[in-house]
DNA sequence: AATAATCTACCTAACGGTCGTTAGTTAAGG
DNA sequence: CCTTAACTAACGACCGTTAGGTAGATTATT
């Protein structure tokens, strides 16, 4: 199908150079078609962002799903570093990463409602996601606010993993996970002990 | 002076809409001038923007050693727990944190090498000023690679926490901060002894 | 001190180029 | 025969940029 590979065009143009600064021609070229035949199958340019968005933020979704799911029997130790491992090689071709981070945090303008009704949904998906698998695999017991504060402090680390991993590279990831994970794994074992 | 209002105007655009959203004519009406007056002052719509990345970046700089340097007799903890109130204080009005990340992160392509010789030495520099002021704030002995690891494990939680100060707010900040701090005093404390 | 020359900061008008978009056409396939 | 997906041509809007001019302040010269 034609639209499907428009679209993916179109998700590397946005990823790398915004909303604003990808152009309709520019894609078409890269398709291999003319300009307006874009119009056969997208309404217009918002048109062709907002599928891209819907198509990126809900395969990223299902991608995790399919990722919690599948590890059901490891160990949230086990799960939690592996989980590094894992974005690392989602993000090898990290074009659906790069789109995801610059319309969460950087949405066009004139699209801003439409896209965080994409964004906020998606986030809170992770979060409620990464909250049910914890206090599953919790070894305190049905302590409500321990966990809650242990799955928002994992993701502030990822956070802030992640991004030094898009904007510096694997190796900068790996540093800055090496130093903050053995901190982050001490202090959760000696507070719940 | 004209030029700097019209840099102080220019920052908001380019934070706001990135560099290919913003438009000299916006810039212009909101300073109050014509769109053509900006050539008085700059060379075009590049230079505008170096200079006002230039600004940004040694204004962030700046900042950061005075308050190193006002803080030397504090312990590490306290400067710590402070650097996480005093980044929202900074953050305020944030229009200079928000260009600061947009522009690290997502550069204007056709800027991409002249943005990089703003940005790879500004976060060199952070870097390398914290981890000295760890190294003689420390409170192990002289342990070279583990304080080395205290510093990019604290960077790790700070860009963690500030990315949701910037997009979600100061509540969000503290509900991470709340939840990681602990962790991480605790984790390096156990780590230490 | 008066006048002439220069500079500063803005202006209007207009340029070429690119943008997203629309209209109308054509060729192929079910 | 009609739908689909492509095309060409062209539209108006806006983009960054340049040319050229003007009024007012500053500076230099007589």
């Amino acid at each position: 199908m034609s639209a499907e590979l428009i679209r993916d065009v179109a998700l590397v143009h946005f990823a790398d150079k915004g909303y604003e600064g990808a152009s309709l021609q520019d894609i078409a070229t890269d398709v291999g078609i003319k300009k307006p035949s874009i119009y056969a199958h997208f309404k217009g340019k918002d048109d062709l962002f907002l599928h891209v968005a819907n198509y990126v933020f809900q395969q990223e979704k299902r991608k995790m799903i399919t990722l919690f799911a599948s590890r059901k029997n490891y160990s949230l130790e086990e799960n939690l570093v592996y989980f590094f491992d894992w974005i690392v090689e989602e993000n090898k071709h990290n074009e659906h990463a790069k789109f995801l981070l610059r319309v969460s945090y950087f949405p066009p303008a004139k699209l801003y409602n439409e896209v965080m009704r994409i964004v906020n949904p998606f986030f809170a998906d992770m979060e409620r996601l990464l909250a049910k698998y914890m206090r599953k695999h919790s070894s305190v017991e049905n302590d409500e606010k321990k966990y809650l504060d242990e799955a928002l402090a994992y993701i502030t680390i990822v956070d802030g993993a992640v991004i030094d991993l898009i904007f510096s590279g694997e190796d900068s990831y790996y540093r800055r996970v090496r130093a903050i994970w053995p901190i982050y794994f001490k202090g959760v074992q000696t507070i719940n002990n």
